[in-house]
DNA sequence: AATGAATGAGTCTTCATTCAT
DNA sequence: GATGAATGAAGACTCATTCAT
């Protein structure tokens, strides 16, 4: 991977985090990565192909995130490390833009399985029902759904408190 | 307003809410609703007026749903009519497209403040602190988060079970 | 049809016929015809849509002069209205330009089935029979070859003499 | 002429006669001689000077089935080796290919004069003259007309019979 | 000799918008 | 109020060609 391929990839998810995947042109990018828009469609061959390109190169990243909060056994800890995606969200630029991107695309394509988020799905239930509470599952997903609005909030409310709302659910889970 | 004014009014949203915005042509608007292209503009002058012009109307929609939750005395009642909210958000095509459009644009746009929420936050304060909870405020702006979250999902994620989950948070806060 | 479209129209006709229709882009099309590009497509859908509306508006001006020669029953007639296709070949630029045409449209996208030309080959061989020719199927296909040879001389080879050519051959058809 | 030279130039004459010219990207002819795009200008400093190694290597097979006829005295039998160059066309996918080729130029660049074809027209002027035509120019002329009307034929319409056709044509000439 | 990265000009096409009628 | 013709700018993408290695 080329330094220009680097920087096309890199002015891209900033461009389509911001703007969205179709209102940001291939010239805006390539204009971005100091580079000539041919290039683009040289090494990605499509608009598609690069966005396939960044999302993949990203889903690794998240991978590890999440392989960190399964393979953990103290269910407190669990909770407290699945909050802290939050981090992630709001992360150095290229980190934080991926997330972003990712909610950006949901709503844009419709697209983007919920099934990467299973392995979580199946932590968070674990951990709820060696908590004690009565029904694991509804715990999970109520937890999960929480953390799509949390992001919504977190990223288009301007002037939304994440942190004071996170510490709120740490008293509220115990942990 | 005319019929055609009306028509093209509802083409919009459908089309907004499935596509997005920047992603429908003013053209495939004046197809769907039967209209010469040139009539849109006559009528809303932009294409970003007839997006305001279709918000607008949502809006008066919206309050009417609001001022009815924000009346409420009982609290429980309070609580259950804004899980009510997912009535309206399944609703018709007109009244879901509306909904949806409304998470289509915080995300497109970024625009859409959550001033127009701030009476439901009240609502949902008083109610949570008549019924004793300790942070009435946090509660509230957590449930509404979490309605967030659950539109997220209803939206976006095939097969999400909405009404189980509510029937969860139901449970939950004892209502 | 407006003024423009037959400007369009005629433009093309003339850029294709000299170009080919892969080479003459829309651009040129559109400055040759005094329009905005864009026309182009609102009034025709696509290059091929274009091409397409050229064709048809011609063979209509084909299928007339064919039938003029269908419908003679002199058999010696029949071989010498052929023969004045040539002078359509020669004609104004309009019709001079979509007899080009057709034949580079043979050889560049191969397309354009002979079975127009089935009509022609029945007057042909009916005309050979009645004038006692031994074998009027293969004369007429022979003829017939020998108008597309003429055409490609006619059309490509300059000083090509394709009068003399044809006396030539009223001479030896004994017309 | 190394391996590779070899493969771009085979290549290329294949494309050009499938495609066309101008519908022939470089890089595809790359791809197809499985060889970089570079490489072809480094070779033949142009896609022209690609075009023109093509027809320079192929006229030299022209020039050797022409001095066959040009150098043979029976007459009869110069119009049979006439003839025969429809086995050339018909021949390998190489030969078969330049020959369409040289028909596919001829109307995409409007290129190729004539005057390789003067030597064949001397030899068939004599034959016809020996053989006791009254118009021996004419005739050469028109014979070489024929051919041009057969390889547009065999080239273009799929299903015609060039063979019974050239079988039709001895008997007309009577050879 | 050979590659593959890189470019700038050009391709077809779409879009929001204007205007005469 | 309503249409449909018309436009100019911008969009994604392709192409022949150059150059450093």
């Amino acid at each position: 991977m080329t330094e220009k391929q680097e920087n096309i990839l890199s002015a891209a998810l900033e461009l389509f985090a911001e703007e969205g995947f179709k209102a940001t042109s291939t010239s805006r990018v390539a204009k971005k990565a100091n580079v000539s828009e041919g290039l683009i469609f040289r090494h990605f061959k499509n608009k598609e192909g690069l966005l396939e390109a960044i999302i993949q190169k990203g889903e690794e990243k998240a991978k590890l995130m999440f392989a960190d909060i399964v393979l953990e056994t103290e269910p407190k800890e669990v909770l407290r490390k699945t909050f802290q995606i939050k981090d992630a969200m709001a992360g150095d630029e290229k980190e934080g833009a991926f997330w972003k991107l990712q909610y950006k695309l949901k709503w844009e394509l419709e697209r983007y399985g919920e099934n990467k988020m299973e392995s979580l799905k199946v932590a968070l239930r674990n951990a709820f029902n060696k908590l004690g509470y009565e029904e694991p599952e509804e715990e999970a997903v109520n937890l999960m759904v929480l953390i799509d609005g949390l992001a919504t909030r977190f990223y288009l409310q301007e002037g939304f408190n994440i942190d004071s709302q996170i510490e709120f659910l740490y008293r509220k889970y115990n942990i």
